[in-house]
DNA sequence: TCAACGCGTGGGCATATGCTCAAAACGCGA
DNA sequence: TCGCGTTTTGAGCATATGCCCACGCGTTGA
């Protein structure tokens, strides 16, 4: 009896989520049709529901993305996480991730209240800059986590903290050091010096934080851009070093690596475990290994990556 | 750059309508996520639906009974149609197809303003009486469409109306006649006589009627309860009847025959086209070709059967 | 360059929905 | 048959939704 009742009531379900769901007709006209208060149509159809008797099917190269930032930031415990399409047209292109990086940066910009944003290293941050509409906001304040003079003394193409204040009108704290120090001595004593102060404290501060997230490997940024020696990079690999955050190198389990040019770096190091809102950005079969330690060892709390990136990273 | 928005406003759709039904978001929420007002997420969420970017597949056998009703009201403009699911238990019996007969009589009785019934023949429909919820309606009538003496002048098996009556405490009409007059004469002279015209006044005004849907083959039940003589039953399919409904033959385009038994039919004929909400009820491959042609024939308005007949109809 | 047109946007209101709570119905056991 | 515990039901309310309308921005044509 109690099995005839269920299944006579599944049907009911059934019937009104299709009468709801496909046939299109509100909860009244159903408990008309089935002859039951309107309150018992809606219980049907939240059963319907709950029973997994109607699955919603969403036909566009979206859903994937959205299931898997989904299950990303599930997996994770994420506050935030974006997974954009694969273009077909030129899958190299980090278009998508500047363009959401913008908009997150764009949505955090625009509120009226004075916030600080705290950009890190990244040709992701780098170009989401580019992108963010010019809106005037005075009280906000921009800071770098990382130094922008290079080992040869000019200012680095990284000079996102600047652009980012030329299109807001914001304060802003770039890093006057070079990224890295000869020594830990020398770097202990450099970032106690005032104006370097200022910025830490400031960036202490930072509503949010936007990084890059670089590989550690031969095609290393930080080696390309001329930041780290051969024999450095190579140093840090041996250390176990797989990734790093505004130059900050950790090994497979997402530990700072505590040795190496992580003695000498003047950059700010990410938090750990990341309590302010933290954005990774970065796509790459290259980067999947650096970018899963990073969100392991909680030194991110937020990711912006591209669908391929995304799905790498849960099938590890 | 218009296909390009068009793009870029679909996949917001999308990303809406995956927030909206499978996250289960709220419409405001999803309005925050992507820095659109409340307004604008209900159009994506609208869009989505309208582009069919999502679709509803509900998995329960009831969906395809769902679906074939749809497509009968829609074919063959129907006022009420309900498909039942084949019993895999018993494919035979008609308890389901009874069962939804007695709910639409239930439905209809439970009014508090009288209403009218009336009905037809049918072992659809004497099971449906038998099913009926007792209920006290003293205002309502019930009437009969067919007369319930038999050839043989014994009251007939499907006293229906006297069963329905029981169950209702309703004043009920039978139709004291045998269902085939000797003649047409006969026949045209018994439908004058008060207590006839009576009936017939009363099922004139009926609000719901209620029909069994007989095919007219050797194995027709007009003939199997004694009703019509083999040869009659022969006369009639010579002259093209396939279906009867109340014992009035029609051919296959759902015309009433103007000849043959139905000169002497005493029973109500159908409306034609049905105005009053006429349910047929009928299941079986035998009946399929019966069923279709009543409806062609717009005899009656609303079906009851089960998703076998269902999908032979529309298959023909 | 200005004016007119039109699409998209957000405010606001009527309606639909989800949910809570008390009451009723039901089943079960004494 | 009665009483108790459990489930189901329907009223009512807070919230969410759908839709209309006026506004504003961008575009087009003179």
């Amino acid at each position: 009896m109690a099995a005839e009742n269920d299944k006579s009531k599944l049907d009911d379900a059934a019937r009104a989520g299709w009468l709801y769901f496909i046939a299109g007709h509100t909860q009244d006209e159903i408990a008309k049709m089935l002859q039951v208060s309107r309150a018992s149509a809606q219980r049907l159809v939240s059963l319907c529901l709950a029973e997994r008797l109607i699955t919603f099917r969403l036909e566009h190269p979206i859903a994937a993305c959205m299931e898997l930032a989904a299950r990303l930031k599930e997996r994770f415990k994420l506050v935030h996480c974006e997974v954009v399409p694969a273009d077909p047209v030129a899958p190299q292109a980090n278009a998508g991730i500047a363009e959401r990086c913008a908009n997150l940066l764009d949505a955090t910009l625009r509120s009226e209240t004075p916030v600080i944003v705290a950009l890190g290293t990244g040709r992701a941050v780098r170009a989401a800059v580019e992108r963010v509409t010019p809106i005037d906001r005075p009280n906000h304040q921009i800071v770098s986590l990382v130094g922008n003079i290079s080992a040869d003394g000019s200012a680095s193409f990284y000079d996102t903290v600047g652009r980012l204040a030329d299109r807001t009108g914001a304060r802003h704290y770039p890093m006057p050091l070079p990224f890295l120090m000869s020594s830990e001595d020398e770097r202990n004593r450099m970032v106690r010096i005032e104006p370097i102060a200022k910025v830490k404290a400031v960036a202490a501060k930072a509503d949010l934080r936007l990084v890059g997230i670089g590989q550690m490997d031969q095609k290393a940024q930080v080696h390309i851009d001329g930041f780290v020696t051969r024999d450095e990079l190579f140093e840090m690999m041996r250390l176990g070093a797989i990734g790093e955050i505004t130059g900050w190198a950790y090994d497979a389990k997402g530990r700072l690596l505590k040795a190496g040019t992580n003695k000498r770096l003047t950059s700010i190091p990410p938090e750990v475990p990341a309590k302010t809102t933290t954005i990774g950005a970065a796509v790459g079969a290259a980067k999947v290994a650096a970018i899963a330690a990073a969100l392991n060892g909680r030194l991110i709390n937020g990711l912006i990556t591209d669908e391929a990136t995304a799905r790498a990273i849960l099938e590890r």
